[in-house]
DNA sequence: TTGCTCCTCACGTCACGTGAGGTGGC
DNA sequence: TTGCTCCTCACGTCACGTGAGGTGGC
């Protein structure tokens, strides 16, 4: 394959063309470069690159594994020994599995986070009042973290903590109930309204 | 909420703790501390940082927003005017749709390609022989992609994509119907082997 | 004195995008 | 000569993690 109308011989591509027959973009061929992943010619007395056929296979080969989301350290891997594709992408598969996981749980989160009401985040509430309670329930933190701020806390300060407790309008029966609830093994869960 | 056992002063919490209280790491409180989202007291004569009560509900909301996928920029917005929380509550549920679709799609190419055979990747194919276009269906390669790559090669360089074709084993009359194919407007869909 | 926690830089991550400033070829 | 594409740095992104090297308090 030699002989061309515009190019100096062969029939390479320009970086933007050859962009645009893979679909990505300029400055991604040029990465993929820098990472080594592809060596378009550099002809002597040029300082462009050409692009032939065999960088144009690598760059479908790597346009596809990538829009699959394989990252670009197993892309290398799959160029140098493609043997190891369906491997690759099996494993692939699962941490496609696990991400879409994460995201429907960040959704439903989200979605709890909206059914409290525009008002009971209380970014603007009165600080460390009876509302904490409240907060920390509408904010949708779990029972096990609530203890382990009150245990931490506990520890960390006992007298400080009781006049935390005290501050939130709590008698000392009750201060006296969450002191035992926080500071016993997490082990035992018994319903306890923070 | 003043005078404790162990601490200076106060109810307030080191890094450490506060950190496992809200179950976070500590380089991420001190990342939260630089992007000015909280401010930890930091008594005079002290180096340490001092978390009190403000600085620990402050941080239940940021891991709150956080773990429902809201980026940070988002977080110190909802911070300073929580009225917004649920219109961006919203709109951030819009765009974990689009996440969790971008990531299916990427798990059925994942799919296609691994359908094909641990062979039909071709990386130890022979280049650019007869096996061109059985590597480019197997790849997943969209006919529109295969049309824009004989586009821009029959743009740049006409004289090149025919011996390229001829390279392939095709006859004249074959490369004659692909140049005439991918020439035409991209409106036209006819079936056609590569 | 020994540990433990605390501190502050500074750089690495991942896959590019975005200028700045300059050159070659028709 | 005018555009157009090409080139090479160098820095920005996002939300932290990871050392290096050092200090305070019990």
């Amino acid at each position: 394959v030699a002989g061309g109308a515009s190019a100096a011989a062969g029939a390479g591509l320009t970086i933007a063309r050859a962009a645009r027959a893979v679909g990505l973009s300029r400055t991604t061929l040029m990465y993929y470069e820098r990472l080594g992943l592809i060596r378009p010619l550099r002809r002597a007395g040029s300082r462009y690159r050409t692009f032939r056929a065999e960088d144009l296979q690598a760059l479908f080969l790597i346009s596809r594994w990538r829009a699959a989301g394989l990252p670009l350290d197993t892309v290398r891997r799959l160029l140098a020994d493609p043997d190891e594709a369906a491997g690759a992408l099996r494993d692939h598969l699962r941490s496609l599995d696990r991400a879409i996981e994460s995201l429907r749980a960040q959704r439903r989160l989200a979605q709890r986070l909206l059914g409290r009401g525009p008002r009971a985040d209380g970014g603007a509430m009165p600080l460390t009042k009876a509302g904490w309670s409240a907060l920390f329930r509408a904010i949708g933190m779990s029972e096990q973290q609530m203890r382990r701020w009150h245990a931490e806390f506990e520890r960390e300060n006992s007298a400080g903590h009781r006049q935390f407790l005290r501050s939130l309008g709590l008698g000392a029966a009750e201060i006296g109930r969450i002191r035992r609830w926080c500071t016993r093994q997490p082990s035992s869960r018994r319903g306890h309204g923070h």
